[in-house]
RNA sequence: GGCCCAUUCGUCUAUCGGUUAGGACGCAAGAUUUUCAUUCUUGAAAGAGGGGUUCGAUUCCCCUAUGGGCUACCA
């Protein structure tokens, strides 16, 4: 057997925003393709020209490059089996429905939409098929010149597959063995509109997969269905040889109730279902993106990749190397996943961590200048190391640290009244001639001086250093108090002090 | 309605006939701490139901139930 080069593709069409569901399945195509050394490859299905949005490309191919999935080929990366836009096919598909028409596997079919719509409010379950087709108007029922003369005449038509009945078509499905259907329950499926003069996805598809020399279809569950349809094309272009293996995964089901998650439940509920921002050209609606929350792209990677997948072991934490290792398809789960935010959270978080405080200054610079903040890069990188572990986002990151930045203006009421003792204005004042003094004013050494000097005057340790606390926080939380003083600087630490034995009493 | 797929803690999952059914998120309690968090420890929490097959089923088969998908000149 020769060892063929694994080839993958991940095919959206362009009607909007990518949905994560989506970017899952890219992952796992990703994941694959680099496992084995293979390409992995876009394209774009754009022959519904109807539901072509502007603009959804780019953000197809903007959204990838900030998750850190790389194509290898497609559009926008080049290759050797271009075009890769199927609106740019056209040509291609037309010779190949000519040879399904030739070989009279597919036939002309005449009928209007109006007309197919009587009859299916006329029968019930009405169906395209070889039960029905002889009673429609098409090239089988036609006499052929009757069907030229209509051709010729400009008469509207589209293509369709004629599918013989009773025929056991059977799936050999990566991740769910054998699926056998009957090719009874099959449709005439159209393969060439004649409304936009395009192929239908299941032509266009299976043509361009077989073109561009495809070995592994890993697509959504919402596909299964149509998945014998795709092998009798493939079998009537006599491909079968070629023919890719076939995967279908899980979907990604809402976090509560019922059905496929969707970009309702993500404003519903309040979260994203997108990789970025999406501003709808036509309404002007906007839909919250994981980057534009302050997600990491590493986390949304990790977490995305563990909703329908897993190593095998306890293993959660992965990088996208480590996945790449890792991956396997027939660890794939079988049933929908339920779509749970709050582990995105712990994921963003425990990454957020990980993450090089330098890194995350960078990213917390444009947060700091929304609240007018002009703060040095190292300074900042400082202060994300003290308070990184207590946040899931960057943009939390104000929250916690705003007061290493604004000295406060006002004390919280609770916390003065717990914390401001009568002789805490007193007691700090002497803090403040003691810190004074100090030199380095670093964060031990301080600390060790700031003890004696407690245990020698017989103070409370926790009294001091609560109202320190409030003094220089404006209430009771944060960081280790030296690491604050230290961070903050001798003179402003000692400024605050006293502004609050001003303010306090 | 028809066809297809699925079913382990609330959620994501491990288990590939023999386990005290494991881990993680979330939740609860406790510990640590000069604050608030973090962290750590502990705990509660699952094989949809019914039949088979088998010495033995969460695991294999069937039925039922439930959930999901498809059923367009959309992908």
């Amino acid at each position: 057997m020769s060892q063929q080069k694994v080839r993958v593709r991940f095919a959206p069409s362009p009607t909007g925003p990518l949905h994560i569901g989506g970017v899952r399945t890219a992952l796992y195509n990703y994941l694959l393709a680099k496992q084995k050394g293979g390409d992995f490859i876009l394209r774009i299905e754009d022959t519904d020209s109807q539901r072509f949005v502007p603009g959804a490309e780019e953000y197809i191919i903007e959204s990838f490059q900030w998750l850190g999935i790389q194509f290898d080929e497609g559009v926008s990366f080049g290759g050797n089996y271009g075009p890769y836009r199927q609106s740019e096919r056209k040509e291609i598909y037309k010779k190949y429905v000519e040879q399904l028409l030739n070989a009279g596997l597919a036939y002309y079919a005449f009928d209007t939409p109006e007309e197919l719509e009587a009859k299916r409010t006329e029968i019930a379950n009405f169906q395209y098929d070889a039960s029905t087709r002889m009673q429609m108007r098409n090239s089988l029922t036609l006499p052929e010149e009757e069907t030229e003369k209509l051709i010729a005449n400009g008469e509207k038509y589209v293509v369709r597959i004629k599918i013989e009945s009773n025929e056991n078509i059977c799936v050999n499905d990566l991740i769910r063995g054998e699926v056998v259907i009957n090719s009874s329950v099959l449709d005439d499926k159209v393969l060439f509109k004649s409304a936009d003069q395009l192929p239908t996805y299941h032509l266009a598809n299976i043509v361009d997969d077989h073109l561009m020399e495809i070995t592994h279809v890993i697509r959504g569950e919402e596909w299964l269905p149509s998945a014998p349809l795709h092998i009798l094309l493939y079998r009537y272009f006599g491909w079968t040889d070629t023919m890719p293996q076939f995967a279908h995964l899980p979907l990604l089901l809402k976090p509560e109730g019922n059905g496929k998650l969707s970009k309702r439940d993500g404003d519903r509920l309040g979260f994203p279902v997108f990789p970025l921002k999406w501003k709808d050209p036509k309404t002007g609606e906007i839909s919250s993106g994981y980057r534009e929350s302050g997600y990491l792209p590493e986390a949304v990677v990790n977490f995305l990749a563990l909703l329908g997948w897993s190593p095998g072991n306890d293993q959660e934490i992965m990088s996208m190397d480590e996945m790449i290792r890792l991956f396997n398809l027939t660890h794939c789960s079988k049933s929908g996943a339920k779509f749970d935010y709050e582990k995105g959270k712990w994921f963003n978080h425990q990454y957020l961590v990980k993450k090089d405080d330098k890194e995350i200054a960078l990213l917390f610079m444009p947060v700091l200048q929304e609240h007018q903040i002009n703060a040095d890069i190292a300074y900042v990188e400082k202060v994300v190391g003290l308070v990184k572990e207590r946040v899931t986002f960057v943009k939390e990151l104000w929250e916690q640290a705003s007061f290493f930045f604004v000295a406060p203006t006002q004390y919280d009421e609770k916390v003065v009244k717990k914390r401001w003792k009568d002789d805490s204005a007193a007691q700090l004042a002497e803090l403040a001639e003691v810190l004074k003094s100090r030199e380095p004013f670093d964060v031990h050494g301080t600390e060790d001086v700031v003890k004696a000097w407690i245990e020698a005057k017989g103070y409370h340790l926790g009294n001091i250093m609560n109202a320190t606390r409030l003094a220089l926080v404006g209430e009771s939380k944060g960081p280790h108090i030296f690491d604050i003083t230290a961070t903050l600087g001798k003179e402003e630490t000692i400024k605050r002090i006293h502004q609050a034995i001003n303010k306090l009493g």
